[in-house]
DNA sequence: ATTCCTATGTCAACTGGTTGACAACATTCG
DNA sequence: CGAATGTTGTCAACCAGTTGACATAGGAAT
């Protein structure tokens, strides 16, 4: 019995994950996760912790504990809400949006240098099976939506 | 600009992990990161922990964890290799073997009729995309070998 | 045989997530 | 207005991984 489609899938994303990973770290000391999470931090600026977490499809819990950090490291900031007394509101640095701008257009360029070095590879067409694929799941077609 | 290939491709995974670990949850009262962990070990029954933890793409001490719960739950037995003094052997029992065939087949089969009800998802042409990408990603084609 | 190197399983400490509870604030409804 | 209800951020406790260290067992070389 061949290995079910749904495994293979998996076993691809946990290897770019991984070259991901050790691509964002070793150029910008940053993990992937953390470049994630900026990333989305930037598609919404001076949105709530609990937006963010939503964005980043985590516990509010756990995005209230990674921004300190983040604040400490110059990424972010994070202000009370003058209209609302607990809210905060959180904005990435100009550290932040260079960080996303360099290690978001590195991965790009490796991800498409991929296709473009193995003809056999044909990204459009594994784009149109993805999309197709995320719409039939009933995933929104771009995340970071403000509400 | 449009989100990158990469993102959308791990939002797919995501949603995918999520749907099939409370399918896997609901049905046999059991985590998908369980499930996933009895099959590699039914891929290669009498493994010892180092290459379980191999197969299961985790560190040594994370299957060295994993399996007294396991044994205790009746899912695998672990004894020692009697021309090795340290080495384990690990091997499903028939309740595992009939966990992974029953929920195995259950994913499969959500899985493929996602595609014949959505006559514009090409299984075949995701499926070929794939394997080029991980054979470009220098994975193996199947996991799951004894060395 | 002794020595040296490697493999094996486990441990402790750490990391980054989860859930459930909660206080503080906001909003809605009588 | 005041009371019930809902939001928001944080906390504590837990969970499942990680790394690095380690005792112990096998195998190779001299």
């Amino acid at each position: 019995m061949s290995e079910p489609t749904s495994f293979l899938l998996h076993r691809v994303i946990v290897a770019m994950d991984t070259y991901a990973d050790e691509l964002v770290r070793r150029e910008h000391g940053v993990t992937f996760a953390t470049f994630g999470f900026l990333a989305v931090a930037a598609a919404m600026p001076g949105a709530d912790v609990t937006s963010l977490a939503r964005g980043a499809g985590m516990s509010k819990a756990a995005a209230s504990k990674r921004i300190p950090p983040l604040v400490r490291d110059g990424y972010l900031t994070a202000e009370p809400d003058p209209h609302h007394g607990r809210r905060l509101r959180i904005a990435p640095t100009p550290r932040a949006y260079a960080l996303i701008g360099a290690a978001g257009a590195r991965l790009e360029a490796e991800f498409s240098d991929l296709f473009t070095l193995h003809p056999e590879l044909d990204e459009a067409a594994l784009r149109h099976q993805l999309e197709t694929l995320a719409g039939v799941l009933g995933l929104p077609t771009d995340p970071g939506e403000q509400p």
